[in-house]
DNA sequence: CACAAAGTTAACCAAGTGGTCAAAAATAGT
DNA sequence: ACTATTTTTGACCACTTGGTTAACTTTGTG
């Protein structure tokens, strides 16, 4: 029984998400926050406690987000994974490229350890089970031959894939970050 | 005819390049280089003039130590990427690994373009180079068979060492980084 | 010994940081 | 229309940031 908030909270995480993800946690101040969503401190503060509260909302936000893009059962692997780095290298491209929000705080948080710490390793890790997910249904196509196990592969392919994620943020060369998805996916003689 | 500093200037040097190679440019404060190196704000900016300068001559500093990992001539080229790339995993592992200054700095600056970040894909370049010279030399050798070109081999070492160096910030995982080079080194049939 | 050139010291600065708060404004439900 | 509840507003806070400055100390050289 009183009044609601001005603006949308889903559109604010979105558009902090971005920025954290461009600029990192630390990178990015108060002041950008307001400034691009346009709400006042008070206004952020009431509805989202704290700059790291936040920041957690948008990892979880950006999780999200990455799981759409997660293997699905019914999915050829074959296709799966080469639409996954056919689209990692052609987002590579873009001018705007900010890497991968999980790995860029993975390394922003290397020495430090706490719960925005943690909350970002079990992203990572949920992109680590999705490759190897993906590995295990690749090598039970008979298309596929290859001494690699299933972990090691889908290791190789999350290496890979972050590989091209943070190059690209600041070496914008198609022929560059291609090479780094086509030496993954020789190992299971796929090619992008 | 005058009074000399009561530092070693590259002692100085030294410890701060390490500051900023753990923490960044931006996550360095210059209480943080003033604890660290005992010097007091005035004869810092006294005798290195800027905070910006100062990382510049940390990363000059980097630079010429990256050079002394470099393939010279001589070396037998197996066992300097064989070599090279077990001192990656071997210091990986270890609690304090930093990453590498140069893909962190590159990282870091990635939306900036100034005199910093210039030099700092300098700094990229030359590694870039000695891994291409390294290919080349790999080549030659009849006991190595492949498809892919030297540029083609030597981006590829290049990036398997920068992942390594940057996975490592938070994945201290010896068999992990083990594979990544193992995979860059199976194009030329070489194990570490 | 003197003195000029250099280095050291501590106080100071403006701007930016994340965060708080009390008062004012808005509004959903009775 | 009233009112309890929530949101908005803007002033305020202490602290940290990179950087400056002027007085003071040290010291190599004539």
């Amino acid at each position: 029984m009183a009044r609601n908030t001005n603006f949308n909270k889903d559109e604010v995480l979105e558009k902090t998400m971005h920025l954290f993800w461009a600029k990192g946690f630390d990178g990015t101040s108060l002041d950008d926050i307001l400034k691009e969503t346009g709400l006042l401190k008070g206004s952020l503060y009431h509805t989202f406690k704290s700059k790291e509260n936040l920041f957690k909302l948008c990892l979880e936000k950006y999780g999200i987000r990455s799981k759409s893009f997660f293997y699905r059962d019914e999915d050829d692997p074959i296709d799966y994974i080469r639409n996954f780095f056919k689209r990692l290298v052609s987002e590579g491209v873009k001018e705007d490229a900010k890497g991968c929000l999980i790995m860029n705080s993975c390394l922003e948080f290397s020495n430090v350890s706490n719960e925005l710490s943690k909350e970002n390793e079990k992203l990572f890790n949920a992109v680590e089970t999705n490759m190897l997910r993906v590995a295990n249904k690749l090598l039970k196509d008979e298309k596929i031959k290859t001494s690699k196990s299933a972990k090691q592969l889908g290791r190789q392919f999350v290496v890979a894939a972050f590989s091209i994620r943070e190059f690209s943020k600041f070496r914008k060369d198609k022929l560059f970050l291609k090479e780094i998805a086509n030496n993954a996916l020789f190992a299971v003689n796929i090619k992008i």
